[in-house]
Order: structure tokens, then C-alpha cells, then sequence
DNA sequence: AAAAGATCAAGAATGATTCTTATTTTTATT
DNA sequence: AATAAAAATAAGAATCATTCTTGATCTTTT
């Protein structure tokens, strides 16, 4: 169990709204089922996950859902290859690393203080908005 | 003309193969126009420049090409989001930065000497075989 | 309570990629 | 050089994640 690590509300004091998005009974289920554990799951994972809650749900809602949770920076949307896109409730900037040994997936964090311009050979003038870095291989 | 800076053999003495593979007529081809304009191109590109110089080709036979290309090291396949695969002869370690303003992508190099675990926080044990470093935004 | 706006369910549509099959080309064998 | 075996190709069908469309159902505002 994840639980209280990270203070997941239950469904009774759930807030309204995150970051301007009404919080309805999909997207908070959505929300929750990504907050409860943490493998970063595709859309059709969510969909079994939140079957149990609400049966009548469809698939296409929850793709409704987490666009939504997206556009509003409550999620992040991670990719790799041209697989099912996955997502992460983690909002830390952060990588991540597909082990094929055991096919998961883990966050990779920056070392403290790190920055772009430290290991990169940034052309003048880049703006950077958003970062993702992806690491495969396996765990010796 | 991007030309002689990494002397790209013309068709007649071009090598018979590459890395253990047989170069065809199409893989040459679609090889060449990969090699001539770095421009990271789709399937769907290569599949209209090399219709120039190969009529008949199919769209099937690029996408056979560009597999056999990077299953023997010649290429390599990047991605960006579900976006359709792009391909790109460079080789070196290095990541992308797709320009927003312009729609162009960039190579991005590493800083010399600069090592994963100085400024990741690898796991003990990871044993990488693969890095995919995506970064996005535009050039102010 | 009525009207306007948002959200949802269901299934159709899309689009990149892969698969299948028959044909053609290349290579190995006689 | 002729034949057999293997590899590569063309064409189009199939797949699969995702998006779109439409009508129905909630929510919020008036």
C-alpha cells in the first residue's frame, strides 16, 4: 500500500477543483488511481483501474480525463517509442528509465542543482519549456 | 549542399553492404536521402524524396528499409511524443531539441567527458543501453 | 425551474505502422 | 549457365492507439 505518504484524499474530501479543473466523479477517480500507484499506467490501464469505481465509465472518457488532467498540469504525459502513451502524477522534474528485466518503469531525478547548460551543448538563445528524458536497459 | 563533409559515396561506388547488410537498390537509396538532408524525416518523407530516383517503390518497402537500417546500426530511430517516427543518420550520443517556432529539430550534443551518473541519480546497478533526451521550446 | 454550458458514453473515423501474400530479385548449388 | 533456395519487394489489408462525432446527461447560471 502507497497510501498517506502522500496524502491522497479520499473521495469524501476530495477538493472541488485542481489548478481551475472541477474535479467530477471521473476525473477525480482518474486522478486517483494514478495518485494510488505509481506505474505508470496507459490509458487503457486506467480504464480497468476505474472500472471498479465506476462501471459505466468508457474508455474514451478516461482519454477525456487525463487530457484534461494534463492540460491543467495536474499530470504528465510520458512516452516511449511509439508505445501507449503512459502517465505520471509525479510533477518533479524528472526522467525516466524502462528496465526490460522486469519491464518497469522508475522516475529518474536530477542531481540537486543540475542544470541544462551544465551537461549540454545548448545553441545560444534556446528557450526550453519541457524536458523529457528517457533511459533504457536493466538492472544488473 | 550538405555534401563531401561526410563523404557520401554515389550510387556506383557505394559499398555493397553496410554493418552485414546487403545494400539494395531501395535500402541505398532510402539510406542516401537520409545521409543528403538532415532534416529528420518521417517515413512518409523518405518515402517522396526516394520516389524520384525509384518510382515504383512502396511505402511498405521504406518503412522495411529504415528497419533494417537501424536493426543493423545504421540509422537510428528518434521519436517525439506519438508523433510518426523520424530517422536520422547521426550516430554520436546525442539528444534533440524540436524548435517550436521554426518546427525544425536539432541535434544536441553532450558536453565532452559529461557521464550520466554526473547528473542523474542512477540507481545502483543500472546498466543503460539506450538514452533518448528530448527537449522542446525555441530559439528567443 | 428553465436555459446554457460542460461532461459523458458509445461507437465511428483516423492515421501510422505492421502484416500478409504473391511476385521479383539475388544468391547458392549443381 | 541452369536451377533451387533464400531474401527482398509491392500492394493492399489489418491492427491498434487515439481522436472525433453525436446525442444524452449533469451542473451551473439565470
Amino acid at each position: 500500500m502507497v497510501s498517506n505518504s502522500e496524502n491522497i484524499p479520499d473521495a469524501e474530501n476530495f477538493p472541488a477543483e485542481i489548478n481551475g479543473l472541477r474535479m467530477t466523479r471521473q476525473r477525480r477517480e482518474v486522478y486517483k488511481s494514478l495518485m494510488e500507484n505509481r506505474v505508470h499506467p496507459t490509458a487503457q490501464d486506467v480504464f480497468m483501474e476505474v472500472k471498479d469505481k465506476l462501471p459505466q465509465i468508457s474508455l474514451a472518457t478516461v482519454y477525456n480525463c487525463l487530457e484534461a488532467l494534463v492540460q491543467h498540469g495536474i499530470i504528465r504525459q510520458v512516452h516511449f517509442d511509439r508505445e501507449s502513451c503512459r502517465y505520471c502524477p509525479n510533477l518533479h522534474e524528472h526522467g525516466h528509465f524502462h528496465d526490460h528485466s522486469t519491464g518497469k518503469i522508475h522516475d529518474i531525478t536530477f542531481k540537486p542543482g543540475v542544470k541544462l547548460e551544465d551537461f549540454l551543448e545548448l545553441p545560444a538563445g534556446t528557450q526550453i519549456t519541457n524536458i523529457e528524458l528517457t533511459l533504457r536497459g536493466s538492472l544488473a
